[in-house]
DNA sequence: ATTCTGACA
DNA sequence: TGTCAGGA
């Protein structure tokens, strides 16, 4: 009926540990360690074990490929928060277009 | 068998 | 940053 997934759908916490590391082809152990440095956060089940919602996926294949590329945890973080920055803005400006506004001619825009 | 926390190199 | 010990 209805196939297409809602935002909360995508949030929710659906995987184990095990087959978050089978899709992202990391080591639990170090799955472990990012939600340790304060990189992720899923959900977990009445008993506590971690359930990782695609959103959570997503979040895995990101540190996977900013590692792979040299990035350390705080780097990592800093492009998380950024691009969750870019796209709160970018939400932000289709919902409510700004007009364009021009400077008087040479000027400082900051 | 699987996942958890905490310690430590 | 990552690995290992030990327990539920």
């Amino acid at each position: 009926m209805n196939q297409v997934p809602s935002d909360k759908d995508f949030r929710r916490g659906v995987f184990a540990i095990s087959v978050a590391a089978d899709m992202t082809a990391l080591q639990i152990q170090n799955i472990r360690v990012y939600e340790r440095r304060g990189l992720l956060e899923p959900d977990r089940s009445a008993g506590g074990t971690r359930l990782y919602s695609r959103a959570d996926i997503e979040t895995l294949l990101r540190i996977r490929d900013l590692l792979a590329e040299g990035l350390n945890i705080a780097g990592i973080a800093r492009v998380i928060a950024l691009e969750a920055e870019v796209t709160r803005l970018r939400r932000e400006i289709d919902l409510n277009p700004p007009t364009r506004r021009r400077g008087p001619q040479g000027a400082s825009q900051r």
